[in-house]
DNA sequence: TTCCTAATTAGCGTATTGGCTAATATCCCA
DNA sequence: TGGGATATTAGCCAATACGCTAATTAGGAA
């Protein structure tokens, strides 16, 4: 939980994610599209990959990078509930009555 | 966003929230629930506060934190929605199926 | 091998974070 | 006015974060 939020703490970190969200990129291809050297993007890879929110397949010389939606979902859904945020509706003692 | 990331990054603030989801909480109240000193507590505070997680309320000379629950709400919320994830219905034509 | 391209790792400087103790407000009461 | 309780601010130190340039790793082509 600590790792997803600082990984999101980050404005540059959150951008890299909207950007895969469309589709996978290069790492040169990302590092084309922000204004910070490719050393210092490769920094932002490693801290959004240690997070699992991205993850990089090799092809050649290129990698490249895939948005782990799952993990993000996951993620701020755990948040979410770590919060009691949701679909809560009983706030006394009342049972759920979801079965499973 | 990155206040309320930033904020949400450290576990103790994290704790510190969980701890006031069940309802106010005096500044010693809190600090006597944890391992660190008052002022380290204050800092956090402070921290939580700048990104109107907590609202305090003077009384006399106790400081009470109340949890500002729609902040956190709105804020995951506003993070779900850069993601384009929760209910998602018409980017596009297609009905989306599932992640890779 | 050697060269070229893609990307990371190493190393450095500075700013921020996070902990502590000590000092300082602020308020209530006598 | 002074004392006691509550909480923050000030000051210090070690560790981490974040940017850069230079060096290194890794793979493909000749």
């Amino acid at each position: 939980m600590t790792d997803l939020f600082k990984a999101l703490a980050h404005p540059l970190r959150r951008d890299i994610l909207t950007h895969l969200r469309v589709g996978p990129l290069s790492a040169g291809a990302l590092a084309d599209r922000f204004d910070v050297s490719k050393p210092t993007m490769s920094g932002h890879f490693a801290v959004l990959r240690a997070a699992g929110l991205i993850r990089a397949e090799r092809s050649g010389t290129t990698l490249t990078y895939h948005l782990q939606l799952s993990v993000l979902e996951d993620g701020l859904a755990g948040a979410m509930d770590l919060f009691g945020i949701g679909q809560e509706q009983g706030t006394g003692s009342d049972a759920k009555t979801t079965r499973g």
